[in-house]
RNA sequence: GCGGCUGUAGCUCAGCGGAUAGAGCAUCGGUCUUCGGAACCGAGUGUCGGGGGUUCAAAUCCCUCCAGCCGCACCA
């Protein structure tokens, strides 16, 4: 189908291009009628005529019949109010579409969108947090609109920190190391390791000599590595699991897995002739890019002591991701320290040849994670906070909330529904706000049940199931004719209209906030009709249409919530 | 020093060239014998960080200043 918004930018665009070829309708959502558009006063003042005869001659021109009436207002606004007709065939061809009017991708793209990307052997934390969520929104959202996604999940599991955790595996092994440690504790073991490293010289010479062998694929050196990080990703699918983050092992394609590519890009660059020897590295330096003083800034790709640097794994990933996967856009979910680092990379791969223009590559960056105080978030000791044990307070806390609204649900099926609960309110409160943004971590406001929350979105939707299960047999749709005779109806039938915009938009923009702001929006049109037009007792067509609303906002909740990852439970 | 990001109501945030700047929370006042009140309706509150400029039109674009955060060669 074709969604209200593109049937009246098409018709209004002819008129435009018949006053002059070209010209933008401006097209927008309006306070004052259903669309607004703004285009003419600029079309006036390039033709230097008088914007209301503009207006006047783009009205004659518009082919609205059936679709909207307009009114010329102040300067020369076009105010649309759209026809009943249309109303009724668009709210119908919802009613038969299980995209709710979003058009799916004609082309469709290979997408790889890099996000999460923890340390293996560290601890998910706060830190994590964003780039999980944002990348699984992301990936989602592009599934939807019908392209294929291929997630890949960086994570850093190689180098120095890897040799230094052998090491002390090794140590720590009462055989040395000849069977593999069950590390239990994957935090302690990383910090025991660190603080060894950096008192104990000998240790830090043994991890050394350890990084050479790890990158020169000695089998035993191999096999330990291997266990830490089986082990280390075992944890993080459960860390995926309970935030229900859609990224599993297969997706993970680590700093490891480009080891053997290394050598060729550094081999690359130079028959390129674009690698410089500096300061006993070898560098690229890309132009436009200096550093304090103003000289011209490298990329190392190779240290001065042979080993390569993350410029080298993220330059043969991008070589990896052009050529084997295809890719036709690589998004970097990453945060925005890294944003010099990642225009470098982009840069010298893009010299080197290895990424075509055809290629989009974007660093989705994003804010920072503020506790109530505004600083970094941190626990009260002043550690980073783990994921796993936020996710735990905020399950009890939802628990806590679902037990004083005292529901006949049994313990088990409670839990179950304060996991979704809490995983909403989190996953909620980091998509809504603009991603650019630092965001205020406050667990009590983002898993209240009132406001611009997941939860309360969750809420609209479980009400609106509620309506369909006391109607006790399935309903569908036959020949449901749309009056929409009350302001609420035609409102929330607006709202609904318009999901395709939002999508795309938010899509465009790589901004899934659009889409919270979107839904969070239909929400209170949905309750306020909820609160207005009672559905059940009433009768006729007027129940007819009602019940289809409620189906069409169910469905729309469901979707918009699900493209971000957010699920929704029957029953609250 | 260079580059990037941020500054909007008491608090948390939308608004990204259009009309009197919006929402949630909090506050105050209403509705209702709840198709699930975790609801709905209404009210007040703003030097859109300051200043200049561009434009028919600026929170929005440009310049500048102030405040804060981040990055700027071998840890990734």
């Amino acid at each position: 189908m074709t969604s209200t918004y593109d049937t009246l930018h098409q018709r209004l665009q002819a008129a435009f291009d018949a006053v002059e070829p070209g010209a933008d309708p401006v097209l927008r959502t309006s306070e004052r009628s259903d669309y607004q558009s703004n285009g003419v006063m600029a079309l006036a003042k390039r033709a230097g005529r008088a914007p209301r005869e503009v207006a006047a001659e783009i009205v004659r021109h518009a082919d609205l019949d059936g679709i909207a009436t307009v009114e010329i207002a102040g300067p020369g606004f076009l105010n649309l109010t759209l026809a009943p007709t249309l109303l009724q065939h668009q709210l119908s061809a919802l009613l038969d579409d299980d995209r709710l009017g979003q058009v799916a991708a004609t082309t469709p793209k290979t997408v790889v969108i890099d996000y999460s990307a923890p340390n293996v052997a560290k601890e998910m934390h706060v830190g994590n947090l964003r780039s999980t969520v944002i990348g699984d929104a992301l990936a989602r959202m592009y599934r939807f609109a019908g392209h294929e996604v291929i997630a890949r999940n960086h994570v850093g599991d190689w180098g120095t920190p890897f040799a230094m955790l052998i090491e002390h595996l090794v140590d720590e092994s009462s055989d040395h190391g000849a069977k593999e440690l069950s590390i239990k504790d994957l935090d302690g073991f990383y910090k025991a390791a660190r603080v060894k490293f950096d008192a104990d010289e000998s240790f830090k010479d043994r991890s050394r000599r350890r990084v050479v062998a790890l990158q020169s694929g000695d089998p035993d050196t191999l096999r330990l590595w291997r266990a830490i990080v089986d082990q280390s990703i075992d944890y993080l699918n459960l860390v995926y699991v309970d935030l229900g983050i859609a990224l599993d092992a297969k997706d993970v394609v680590g700093e490891s897995h480009y080891n053997d590519m290394l050598a060729g890009v550094v081999a690359d660059l130079d028959h390129a002739g674009l690698l410089v020897e500096s300061g006993g590295a070898r560098c690229v330096f890309p132009p436009g890019f200096t550093n304090r003083d103003g000289d011209p800034l490298p990329l190392i790709v190779q240290k001065s002591d042979e080993g390569f640097g993350y410029a080298a794994s993220d330059l043969a990933a991008v070589r990896d991701r052009v050529d084997h996967l295809h890719a036709d856009e690589i998004l970097y979910v990453v945060g925005v320290p890294q944003a010099q680092h990642l225009e470098m990379v982009y840069a010298v791969a893009r010299m080197a040849g290895w990424l075509p223009d055809r290629v989009r590559c974007e660093h989705v960056t994003f804010g920072n994670v503020l506790g109530t105080d505004r600083k970094m978030f941190k626990s009260r000791s002043g550690e980073t906070v783990k994921l796993a044990s936020l996710l735990s307070e905020a399950v009890e806390r939802a628990d806590a909330a679902l037990r004083e609204r005292n529901t006949d649900l049994d313990d088990t099926a409670r839990m179950a529904l304060a996991v979704q609960i809490s995983r909403a309110a989190i996953k909620y409160a980091d998509l809504s706000t603009d991603r650019q943004h630092d965001y205020v971590f406050d667990l009590d406001r983002m898993i209240a049940f009132e406001g611009d929350t997941g939860p309360y979105l969750q809420y609209a939707y479980a009400r609106l199931r509620s309506i369909f299960r006391r109607l006790g047999a399935p309903w569908s749709p036959q020949g449901v004719a749309f009056s929409l005779g009350t302001s609420q109806e035609r409102d929330l039938a607006l709202g609904l209209l318009a999901f395709p915009e939002a999508f795309d938009a938010a899509l465009v923009s790589l901004q899934p906030h659009r889409l919270c702001v979107y839904l969070f929006d239909l929400a209170q049109r949905l309750t306020a009709f909820y609160d207005a037009c009672p559905v059940l007792t009433s009768e006729g067509d007027v129940r007819e249409q009602r019940f289809a609303l409620c189906d069409l906002a169910a469905r729309t909740l469901a979707t918009g919530l699900s493209v971000l990852g957010i699920e929704a439970p029957e029953q609250m």
